[in-house]
DNA sequence: AGAATAGTGTCTTTCAGACACTATTTG
DNA sequence: CAAATAGTGTCTGAAAGACACTATTCT
């Protein structure tokens, strides 16, 4: 099919939709707004929307990336500026493109779907385009709209695998953490709590995941408990050896 | 970005590229065409080509899915039917999304590229679309139109870690192989000969990768050698424990 | 016979997981 | 003090890699 004519063909519309995780609470959440039209009309929702792109006066091509277009929606919904300290600490990348025929019955839309994974990630900005927004543990999203069900799906499991071999755990807590707080992660997005001691000792001796931060925290645990040490996530980009999940038949 | 009105927006163009790897001569070879008109005339590129959607009488959406498009745009290229005993062995996967608005100067193109795999995938037809294709070492294959040297540099990458936790090297041999196929499966995609020793054994011992077919190869190596026993792919969709590239950074 | 390929035995090192232990801090 | 949390020591079994070896079939 080289020689193309896009007349010939059907428009389509292509958005970006996010599934940006958090661990608040101890538990894993996932943003979702609450659609105000139909379809689906106030069901539950990945947040998303059109990529931007349109011509200058000599007629090019003249638009936002993808990336970019992800990252302005996560901002939008959030209410997070570019600039904004916890922004730049999200780790955002593409998941996988959803495009059924029928997937939305006004017309072709292509969906190319985000992973977004930060700490600290604020409120929902009540002045958002769309009905509501928050946070929701994932266990509890269901019925969403679309089919995001599936893609929050995806995306839960690119995160689990992703634990094992990088240091996207990272990601999702501060910029100084202790080896606990890091556990923490893992046992909330995997569903299981790692052996503490074996976790610890695992850690410290994968070259480059965290470094020393050089001091402790204030207080220990407030009901008791020895003060931990803090650290700093370091520069591999890949975990070697990983940390695989327990049972690894995923 | 709730409440989109698709007609704000330039139109958009959706199509799939295909990365088709198969081995051949002992190399790892890639699919491309060569461009028959501009941009990028004379220059390779990988097979592809638009998404087809439409509306029927009552004004609703109608089209193939991506994987569909996917697998018909392979099928055209290698002349490979539906039902062809070769393209039902092949393994076709989804690899990223590419839609930088300068991809394409004559419209705004997004590409979802996929990833195909194959055992003795024919020659492509001289009656495709194309001014002409042919497979290729993928170390010669540089400087492809478009941004497809980036889609291909992915796609080895995608291949060579999944050779790692996945049976993947069982869609590039026939149904029956010996070990010292698959092995050489994996030393053309990784570029390195995994020791033979270690290879057979290890092979053996992960379980539901290969399942004895009960029978022998009818003669040994032309140049001497014992005959080999033959295998067939078992039921594993992961491996476990998986075979990790030497020297595990990447 | 000698070369080439298939397949096995065995040793060392690394690492995951289990378990028990020490160290420190809070109420 | 007891309870709680941080962190360490040590053992066992699984697995990777190195190396040497046996088994079989070709010219």
């Amino acid at each position: 099919m080289r020689d193309y004519d896009p007349s010939r063909y059907e428009p389509a519309a292509v958005t970006v939709d996010i599934v940006a995780l958090t661990i608040r609470d101890g538990a894993l959440q996932v943003l979702l707004v609450e659609r105000g039209e139909e379809p689906f009309l106030g069901r539950l929702a990945l947040p998303g929307g059109f990529v931007r792109s349109s011509r200058d006066a000599k007629g090019r091509v003249r638009g936002e990336t993808l990336d970019a277009a992800a990252a302005r929606e996560l901002a939008e919904e959030t209410g997070l500026v570019p600039g904004h300290a916890a922004l730049n600490r999200v780790h955002l990348e593409q998941l996988a493109t959803y495009g059924a025929p029928d997937r939305d019955p006004r017309m072709r839309v292509f969906s190319v779907a985000y992973l977004a994974f930060g700490a600290d990630m604020p409120d929902p900005v009540s002045g958002g385009d769309a009905a509501a927004a928050g946070w929701l543990p994932v266990d509890r999203a269901r019925r969403l709209a679309f089919d995001h069900d599936a893609i929050l799906a995806d995306g839960l499991e690119r995160a689990r695998a992703k634990l094992e071999y990088t240091p996207l755990a990272t990601s999702f807590v501060g910029p100084e953490f202790t080896i606990s707080e890091l556990r923490g992660v893992y046992a909330a997005v995997w569903g299981v709590e790692p052996h503490a001691g074996n976790f610890h000792r695992k850690v410290l001796s994968t070259p480059g995941f965290v470094v020393d931060a050089g001091e402790m925290t204030e207080r220990g645990g407030t009901r008791g408990g020895r003060r931990a040490r803090l650290y700093r996530a370091g520069d591999a980009t890949l975990l070697h050896p990983a940390l695989l999940r327990p049972e690894g038949e995923q």
